[in-house]
Order: C-alpha cells, then sequence, then structure tokens
DNA sequence: TTTACTTTGTTTAAATCTTGACAAAGTGAA
DNA sequence: TTCACTTTGTCAAGATTTAAACAAAGTAAA
C-alpha cells in the first residue's frame, strides 16, 4: 500500500523508470545507484529517490538498488502483473494502427474486442479480433465483461459512448478524441492522448526556437 | 515577443485554449469573460488570465476578451498562421495512420512527403503523397527543405535516424518512438509521444483506483 | 576488526505553479 | 454625468514539485 497519494508528476515517470530498468536488466546489469541511473535517465539522483520512496524503500546503503527487484516492484505498483481486457471503439485508421502497433500485454491490457459502426469494416480483422457491429457493444459486455476501452470514434460520438460503455461496465477509458473525459466520470481512470495538441505543442516550440535564436 | 520565458504548464494549456475558442467562435460568441471560460473548461479564472497575461494583455476590464481577437493571438503565438513543411519517417501502420487521421494544416504544418525502408511499402500512396524509399531522403531535403518529421519508426533507428535529419536541416521531431529525444539535440524543437507510457499510466491510475475504492 | 568510501532515505531549502484577493479600468443604464 | 456593477491585470499567499544536503547504514578492502 502506498504511503500517501501519489503525485501525478511520479506517476507519469514510472513507466520511464520500467523501461529503463527493463533495458538495464537485459544488459546485464545486478545493480545500479541512483546517481547512475541519473546520468542515464537525464534526471537528478535526488528524484529518483524521492520517486522509489514514494512506494517503500527498496535501495540498500552503500549498495544502490537491485534491478530486478526494483523492476519487479515497478511492474506490480503499475498493475502490469495482471491482464485487464479491453476493447477498441472505433476501427478506422488511427483504431487499427494503434490496435496492430502497441504491445498491450507488456502494458498489463488485453485487446480482446473491437467495434465500428461502418458496415464496411464489420466482418474484417485487426491480428486475431473480428470487428463487430457496435450495436454489439452491450451483448458482448453482458458476456465477456471487458474493463478498458480505446476511444477512437470521431470526437462528436465520445460523450454518448463514454456513457454508454460506463453502463456496461467499463473502468478504464484511453481517450483519442477531443472530448474532454478528465471533469466528467471520476469513477472511471481516464487517459487523454490528444494528438492534436501534441502537434500543435511542437509547432509553438519550433516557431518560439526561431524567434529567440535559441 | 514574450514577456519573459513562458512555462512548459501553460505551453501544454495553449492548444486546448484554442480549441474552446474555436468551438465557441462557432457558437456565435463574440466575447467572454475569464469567470465563464474557467467554468467551461474546468479551470480557474485566475489562471486563465495569468496565462493570457504571459503574452500580452488582451483583455478589457468590465468587458472579458473579444473571442476573435483572442483566438487570432494564439494562432500566431503557437504559429498556426504559417504552414512548415514536414516528411513522414516510417509509413507502416502508426505512420500512415497518423498522416491520414490528423488534419496537419490547422496544426501549422503541412506534410509533403513519406518515407520507409520496406519495399513493399515504396511506391504507395497516402493521401496524395507517394511514400519514397529512405535512401532519397537526403537528395529530397536538399530539394524541397523540410523543417519538421514525424518519428514512427522502430525505436532502435531513432537515434541514427535523428543525426540524418538534422544534418538535412530538420529543426522539428514529433517522436513516437522510445527513443529519448529530450537530452540530446538541443538545437531542435521535440515533442515526444510515447503511446506505451500513456497506456501504462491508465494501467496504474485503474489498478491503483481498484485498490484505494475512490 | 577497523577504516575509508559509497549510497540510501529523509530533512530542509529552493524553485515553480496555482489560487485568492483587490485596485484600477471599463461597462452600461439612468 | 453619475453610479452600481463587471472584469481584468497583478500582487502576494499557498501548494506543489524539484534539488541540495547530510546523518545513518552498509560495502569492501586491509
Amino acid at each position: 500500500m502506498s504511503k500517501n497519494s501519489i503525485s501525478n508528476s511520479v506517476i507519469r515517470r514510472l513507466p520511464r523508470y520500467y523501461r529503463f530498468l527493463g533495458e538495464l536488466k537485459d544488459e546485464g546489469y545486478v545493480r545500479i545507484s541512483s546517481r547512475e541511473l541519473s546520468e542515464k535517465m537525464g534526471l537528478t539522483a535526488s528524484q529518483i529517490r524521492q520517486d522509489f520512496n514514494c512506494f517503500g524503500e527498496f535501495g540498500q546503503q552503500g549498495y544502490g538498488y537491485n534491478v530486478s527487484a526494483l523492476r519487479e516492484e515497478i511492474c506490480k505498483i503499475l498493475g502490469l502483473d495482471k491482464l485487464t481486457p479491453m476493447i477498441l471503439l472505433g476501427a478506422g485508421n488511427l483504431g487499427k494502427a494503434i490496435a496492430a502497433h502497441l504491445d498491450f500485454s507488456s502494458k498489463g491490457f488485453e485487446l480482446i474486442g473491437a467495434f465500428d459502426v461502418n458496415p464496411d469494416l464489420i466482418g474484417k480483422e485487426i491480428g486475431d479480433i473480428t470487428i463487430k457491429s457496435s450495436d454489439e457493444i452491450e451483448s458482448f459486455c453482458a458476456e465477456v465483461s471487458p474493463v478498458a476501452a480505446i476511444l477512437c470514434i470521431p470526437t462528436s460520438e465520445a460523450e454518448q459512448m463514454t456513457e454508454r460503455l460506463i453502463k456496461c461496465g467499463i473502468k478504464a477509458f484511453w481517450n483519442f478524441t477531443h472530448y474532454d473525459l478528465r471533469a466528467s466520470h471520476k469513477e472511471a481512470a481516464v487517459e487523454n492522448v490528444h494528438l492534436g495538441d501534441s502537434l500543435t505543442t511542437l509547432s509553438y516550440r519550433l516557431n518560439s526556437m526561431n524567434v529567440n535564436d535559441q
């Protein structure tokens, strides 16, 4: 159990720690100090020790951290030691690509269904999943009880779909639409992606860089 | 010119302001106060006034902000009033989907080229762009001078490709690989997406929600 | 064992970000 | 014009996040 509530800043850094520890393990590292890890990751050693200490005392003075043990701990903290069943809503370009591109099982999820309203897509396959009609969402959920959902539908349909999925028992949303899921629906976990905003941010950075010449 | 250096927190909020102001304009709003906008966006009015004030005094006491004028200002601040030529590296599932799914021109970019090493993809089309061999990157850049790049290649090739593109004059990277572009290459603007980390974060949120029952 | 060194966990300080408060400026109706 | 009201821009307090500092604990070699 966590010492206190974990800040958002720490949570955002955890997946990166997990990735780096995996790489270190593969490279044969058995132990690592916060100082050495800080150099590899471009953080301060102090921050790393603070972050790890949110969850308990995993290190040992004069020694550092055991790479495998620490990685296993973070794995459990992130909930990656179990597979949460997940469905995809909207199997267009982006939905299909995300379903095909990502390794869900290493991120704690298992993709078990995909839905779309487009008759041209229904019946087609993504990996080993057959795209179903959105009409079947309720019956599918009643039968298989997925817990998480990816939203790759048009923004205009996002609010309605969210309500519908919450009624079906969905507890986590990975949201690629522009609909703002954060304020509403506190009963569910939400992660917004907003690719458009991300690209817009790049535009700002590029242009302000040119102006200030730094 | 900016009053001072703009904090990252503010920059991250700007695209969302821009989106909301666009919607308000479409709905016929001529003016809006920070209080009313704060209610719509789920922020504090104070934060909104602070944020807008980073760039100059756009409001008027007793009146509020002119929706169109403010939107235009943010448009300029974000650099959306010009189109930066951009190329796509890696035209696999994800690259293709991103190229097809996003409206680049409203985010300050224009996609003018796509490259891949896979012979099966070379020659195929994404929208009105023909996928070229990665061998042609240098000659293409010499001729057309793109300024921004989307990285949808395998992580293992990201470092090398980045070096190569910087030599070709690329000044902005939208990075979908896990390669860590932030520390290196300060001469270029970088925006990392890291979809895997985003999904991992969702796993944490879902699981800690269940544990704490809140 | 002793000694010199390493490194954590934690405390304290600094920096950053967010919120509350309010004077100054403007609106709009009488 | 006057007056009651609205709303900004800004200052200062509060909260959060990051970094520095260091005692306590352990390592490792003699």
